[in-house]
RNA sequence: GCGAUCGUAGCUCAGCUGGUUAGAGCAUCGGUUUGUGGUACCGAGGGUCGCGGGUUCAAGUCCCGUCGGUCGCCCCA
């Protein structure tokens, strides 16, 4: 075992029902952003480091621990994309896209964290992406989420994953918000937990998360955004609030919600579930209108979200097994030269089609019955001569004489 | 980066307190049936017990290290 050749720490090989469980997801994604109107876009796997050091914050896991950088052989820093957001951003202003503003683009492949592997969090994970670019409606963050909601309810998870709402505020609200909070654990700072005091330096809203039980009187006695929303920011809130009610989206506020990139503001929003172990999030965004000004474009609203397939595809159900409609069973050289034309002929006419390499009669039939072929059709000499072939139908274990000619007909094609 | 736990055939696992040629089910291949599957029966192939070192007369079994999987912490989709 242990000379063979192995995949990648954190990386998956998927066959089978793994893999038609993943695709179902994409599929049902590409489905839904249709009916919301996001256009599909394209973007590099990788960028510039800069791009990610830059948007996501120095001071961050994501940038100072997590991604995969390398320098290429022109003595570049290049990065694996650790998510979607930054290399999109990038992309609207290095190709011009503001002229299409406001943008919806959706887009999904995979991204990289180092990371330790553990259930629902892998190095190479693969996320669905979706963001309205040039928007700063609130019209537009309740659209954005409601697609997340139509893709849960498309995957028949909805009723195990639940919308948390919040609101950072505009910049006035966040930065007295942050003030008062980095006030109140501090008075308290003998009280916190170690990792909570670590974060009242480098991420103090994260002290409202805390597992710590020991901190939990302290942020529960935490002053809340509500206590410092502005009325822009209020009004704001209450017409994403407003608009999600009236698509039907329940959604439930979570005062303790923050996001831990740095460029969010007012909306922030994870569907989260408790069927992932120590992950939740399935489904995760907020409004960015902070990001495409830190990289040096102009001042510009956004919001969007990441969603994780291999969390989605997890909850969701299996997708019923690929099963083709005819299984030709050859007998001799004759017949199995025969039959390669045969299958062409289905398969134009639109029938899945399916043909052991080799083997009797008996392993062919096997292999039929195995892969949940409708039909068997079997051809031999006497049928050659004839022009026909055998039909069976494999449920009922009937079988009939049916010209060759008229195969795809008798079996349903088109 | 830290912690816990596991590592025996392709897969899922058994192997008691260390004791002769390491087992089962499933899968694969072949046969019973040289033209009939989803049921049955017979048989075959396939394992340096993750790797390295140590203790012992003797190690799959005990100890140390290492690699890998899983789960958790941090953080996050």
């Amino acid at each position: 075992m242990s000379n063979k050749v192995q995949a990648i720490r954190g990386t998956q090989d998927m066959l089978g029902e793994a893999a038609e469980r993943f695709h179902s997801v994409v599929s049902a994604f590409d489905r839904v952003r249709r009916l919301y109107g996001f256009q599909r876009v394209e973007v590099p796997v990788f960028e510039a480091t800069s791009v990610f050091a830059r948007t996501l914050g120095e001071t961050t896991d994501v940038v100072s621990k997590e991604m995969y950088t390398f320098e290429d052989r022109g003595g570049d820093s290049l990065t694996l994309r650790p998510e979607f957001t930054a290399g999109i951003a990038r992309a609207y202003l290095s190709e011009g896209w503001q002229q299409h503003a406001p943008l919806k683009v959706a887009t999904w492949g995979p991204a990289f964290r180092y990371e330790r592997p553990q259930k629902g969090r892998f190095r190479q994970f693969h996320q669905l992406d979706a963001e309205i670019i040039g928007a700063g409606e609130p019209a537009s963050d309740a659209e954005l989420i409601g697609m997340g909601a139509q893709l849960l309810e498309e995957l028949g998870i909805s009723d195990r994953v639940e919308l948390k709402l919040n609101t950072l505020g505009d910049p006035a609200t966040r930065d007295a918000w942050r003030a008062a909070l980095v006030e109140h654990f501090t008075s308290h700072r003998f009280d916190l937990s170690d990792e909570s005091r670590l974060r009242l330096d480098k991420n103090p809203l994260r002290i409202l998360d805390s597992k710590e039980h020991n901190d939990f009187p302290i942020v529960d006695c935490a002053p809340t955004v509500d206590d410092y929303l502005s009325e822009d920011a209020a009004s704001f809130f209450a017409l994403v609030t407003s608009g999600l009610d009236a698509a039907g989206v329940k959604w439930t506020r979570d005062a303790r919600l923050v996001r831990g990139l740095d460029y969010y503001r007012h909306t922030a929003f994870e569907f989260v579930t408790e069927d992932l172990g120590a992950q939740s999030a399935v489904i995760a965004g907020g409004r960015y209108d902070g990001l495409i000004e830190t990289m040096g474009g102009p001042l510009t609203p956004a919001v969007g979200w990441a969603a994780g397939v291999e969390r989605l595809s997890m909850l969701a159900a299996a997708p019923e097994p690929l099963k083709p409609d005819v299984a030709l069973v050859p007998l001799g050289e004759r017949a199995e030269a025969a039959a390669i034309g045969i299958a062409a002929t289905l398969r134009r006419a639109g029938l899945a089609c399916d043909m052991a390499y080799k083997g009797n009669m008996k392993r062919r039939m096997q292999k039929a019955a195995a892969r949940g072929a409708r039909y068997a059709v079997i051809i031999g000499d006497n049928e050659l001569d004839q022009g026909e072939a055998g039909l069976k139908d494999m449920a009922s274990g009937e079988q009939s004489q049916v010209a060759i000619e008229a195969l795809a007909e008798a079996v349903g094609g088109k």
